[in-house]
DNA sequence: TCTGGGGTCCTCGCACCA
DNA sequence: TCTGTGGTGCGAGGACCC
């Protein structure tokens, strides 16, 4: 037997719990965000399904931008308490199998296991949350995180070719199903096993991400591209290859060797079913017009400042430092912080320290959004109990 | 085209102190 | 007394993720 991780993502999670939900939408392009109306400004797009993702809509994107490109979509608010309640249902389906299940979001967990056939498992799995909760999902599978995760990319290309993220194609010689290790069973012409289920090992990493930008990794956003490109790393190959001293000294001892790894497919083993705590809370509120006036301002700053604080105390949580957020119409977005005397659960505290940051930032712009941070006193270990 | 909301983690510069 | 050095805490900002 021997440890896998396996990485469960959810096909359209938000789109397809509303489906479900609301049958009738079946087949239909739905798209999920903001208010549901979409001729409102300064909204996004949350999650679009496969039918919307045709037509060009993507999460992210305004969803005025997403009317105009699919008009005849059945456009949604967002529903968080329904997609947590099914969340919970997705999670605990996995937990009924002897395996670790570690949360990451709603809709993606990393689930660790003992096994011979992680294929079989991935199916097992796919198919109990099926016959549960009529959602589906798909499984990548690796021998550590960063595999398993960019596994699940391969895997859901299977299910809708609408999907950005694109498996390499199998050489004529070797495909990955040679190159993925005596356990690998019969493989399809994409390289991977059943539709919805996709492996990737130290076996057939290079051959399936060497030629691929470093954009592809989990980790390296748009930014991140632009800097390796500079130092003429731009494919996962040239990742590998790339001194890692160079990488320490211009991103960092940690990131740097972070980096280096990552181009060589390396990453975490450990799968833990202990919830993270969170560090802090926050609300933060785009304004459908901008704020001029100072009173406004702050009567706004004030109103989200005791919002949060009120969400935080409700959780037994104790405020050690806040922060607030403005962002200006240029989109200009500075944060202003500060660490309080002393630890408090006081709204009226928290009100008053998020106006005196505010008058740290120039406000003779206009302001689109406010937003407060509440970090958290670390919790206390439990008091020992006494009899 | 016009960019939400809620998070985490890392780096860097600066002040302060020994 | 002045200068250099290194550790630490804080504030700010960047980047990434879903």
């Amino acid at each position: 037997m021997s440890w896998w991780l396996l990485h469960v993502d959810m096909d359209q999670f938000i789109a397809a719990v509303e489906i479900r939900r609301r049958p009738e939408l079946r087949g239909l392009p739905v798209v999920v965000g903001g208010s549901g109306d979409p001729t409102q400004p300064r909204q996004v797009v949350a999650t679009a399904s496969y039918e919307a993702r045709a037509f060009g809509v993507r999460s992210g994107m305004p969803v005025r931008a997403a009317y105009k490109k699919c008009p005849q979509a059945v456009f949604l608010p967002s529903d968080p308490a329904t997609y947590e309640a099914a969340s919970t249902e997705v999670m605990d389906t996995l937990r009924s199998f002897p395996v670790v299940v570690e949360v990451w979001g709603w809709d993606e967990c990393f689930v660790g296991a003992e096994t011979d056939d992680p294929e079989a498992l991935a199916a097992e799995l796919r198919a109990a949350v099926e016959a549960r909760t009529a959602l589906t999902c798909s499984v990548g599978i690796g021998d550590n995180k960063t595999r398993a995760k960019l596994a699940t990319g391969f895997a859901k290309h299977k299910r809708s070719h609408a999907e950005p993220f694109e498996p390499a194609e199998p050489s004529e010689t070797t495909g990955p199903s040679e190159a993925a290790g005596p356990t690998t069973r019969t493989a399809d012409s994409a390289g991977g096993t059943a539709a919805g289920i996709y492996r990737l090992t130290a076996a057939n990493w290079r051959q399936v991400m060497d030629h691929r930008p470093v954009r592809d990794l989990w980790g390296v956003g748009s930014r991140m591209e632009h800097n390796l490109n500079e130092l003429g790393i731009s494919t996962v190959a040239d990742l590998a290859a790339a001194d890692v001293d160079l990488l320490k000294k211009r991103f960092g001892p940690k990131m740097g060797a972070w980096y280096a790894a990552l181009g060589r497919g390396l990453g975490d083993t450990q799968v833990t079913d202990v919830p993270r705590e969170p560090v802090s809370r926050s609300r933060e509120e785009t304004f459908p017009e901008d704020l001029t006036d100072p009173t406004t301002i702050a009567a706004e700053l004030r109103r989200i400042a005791i919002q949060v604080t009120n969400d935080v105390v409700a959780e037994g949580r104790t405020i050690q430092r806040i922060w607030v957020k403005v962002r200006f119409t240029t989109f200009y977005t500075p944060i202003k912080s500060r660490k309080l005397p002393s630890p408090t659960q006081d709204p009226e505290t928290i009100a008053t320290t998020a106006h005196s940051l505010l008058e740290k930032f120039d406000l003779h712009r206009p302001i689109r959004l406010l937003g407060v941070r509440l970090e958290f006193l670390p919790p206390t270990p439990d008091e020992p109990i006494t009899i």
